[in-house]
DNA sequence: GAAAATATTGACTGTTTGATAAAACTCTAG
DNA sequence: CTAGAGTTTTATCAAACAGTCAATATTTTC
């Protein structure tokens, strides 16, 4: 046997098939019961591999754990490295907030798996939050405030911006139980999305307050 | 031995002292770590007691969490009971958000246990969030939708709207730890819960499209 | 203060869990 | 085809785990 730590990149089709089964298997039971409530048992199970086979690829539960998190994070900030600085606010934000809930549509187990990271402390990944995710949102905080500044978007607390996008988006991802609950099972998940989407929309442009500005048609009371 | 179960209210100093700790205890492990991750002996261990004493009070593990999530989901709900139809749209708005954003900050674990379970898909208490969560929501987006068609509030989707409140307010004590690495060390808890509560109020009040409303003063460049 | 009720403990059980060792099997390059 | 690298399985282990039980200690009640 070769030491695949060591050799970099040489990897044969099983290892990559198996590899593939086991990761994604893992992402299930981690995203559905944290770091802690997750057993090799169910995600070897799930692979449809025996255990002892499962740890010939990942020797240690957590090494499958990390393998995650460092792929997961990159794509996560990939939507907020894209806000583009010399675009239009407005319309940088709409399109940031799309991206966002694209995510939380496509990748929900991702989402959950980062919530279940961050909500018991971030015990594996507090490094990583402050050496990248910190610095890009620094970086990107400096652009809201540039916009701020010139009258181009409402003046707020740039970071506090930042965690409201996150958690209204991620919210359809990790809260998803609650909203289907919610919204009962007329709308499937397209229309989920469509709808927060929508309402995303006026809530960061508009606000709540009654639109009443110059070129508005009066409102018609229909009775 | 009495049954305790069957004997309604008839509890010991002990007993119930015991089981205050218990349950903090419990409150502590279940939100940090999830159901299937905390385990009764460290249970034990945080409340200073024995695991066959613990045991004698609750019998299963399970019977700790329940009793947890039903004092629970009561607390959590009052806000929500408190959304005012005859009172002022937007200052009922603002309390509410208020109100869940104090409760972040007091209640800290016990958002992160509601997180926990619904991130797992509320195996345990689904049907209390259709019995109890679903009417009290559907009755409050009756009155939402009410002050949109009088338009006295912009004309959203009611529940989405509910949505977006719980998630930015809960975000706070659920991200908790993302936060302080965002925000550093600069501005304590109190600092940043007000922040926040600024933040927000602007938010779902005014959004973030530059104000130029009628009676605005214009805006100032500064170089 | 003694009996009854309640509370606590230590020793234990069966099971699950993370992880290892070595034998057996399979694939693939030459 | 075959030798060796790569893969899978069987058997196993020690620790952690949920939960039980009977014996002991403490508190409450009369």
């Amino acid at each position: 046997m070769k030491a695949r730590a060591t050799e970099t990149q040489r990897k044969t089709r099983i290892q990559m098939e198996n590899e593939e089964r086991i990761l994604d298997a893992a992402l299930e039971e981690f995203s559905a019961h944290g770091f802690r409530g997750a057993t090799i048992d169910r995600i070897a199970d799930h692979a449809g591999m025996s255990k002892p086979n499962l740890l010939y690829y990942f020797r240690r539960k957590q090494d499958m754990y990390e393998a995650l998190i460092a792929r997961l994070l990159d794509t996560w900030l990939e939507p907020l490295r894209e806000l583009n600085a010399t675009g239009d606010p407005l319309p940088e934000l709409q399109s940031y907030i799309r991206r966002k809930l694209e995510m939380a549509r496509d990748f929900p187990r991702e989402s959950r798996l980062f919530a279940n990271e961050i909500l018991q402390g971030a015990p594996r990944i507090k490094r990583l939050l402050e050496t990248e995710l910190k610095p890009l949102v620094d970086e990107k905080v400096e652009v809201l405030q540039g916009w701020m500044r010139d009258g181009r978007i409402n003046t707020v607390d740039a970071r506090h911006l930042i965690f409201s996008i996150w958690s209204t988006t991620q919210h359809y991802a990790d809260f998803d139980t609650q909203v289907r609950v919610i919204l009962g099972p007329d709308r499937g998940s397209d229309g989920r999305f469509e709808d927060a989407a929508r309402y995303l929309e006026t809530l960061f442009l508009d606000g709540l307050r009654p639109q009443n500005r110059a070129g508005d048609t009066p409102r018609i009371r229909t009775f």
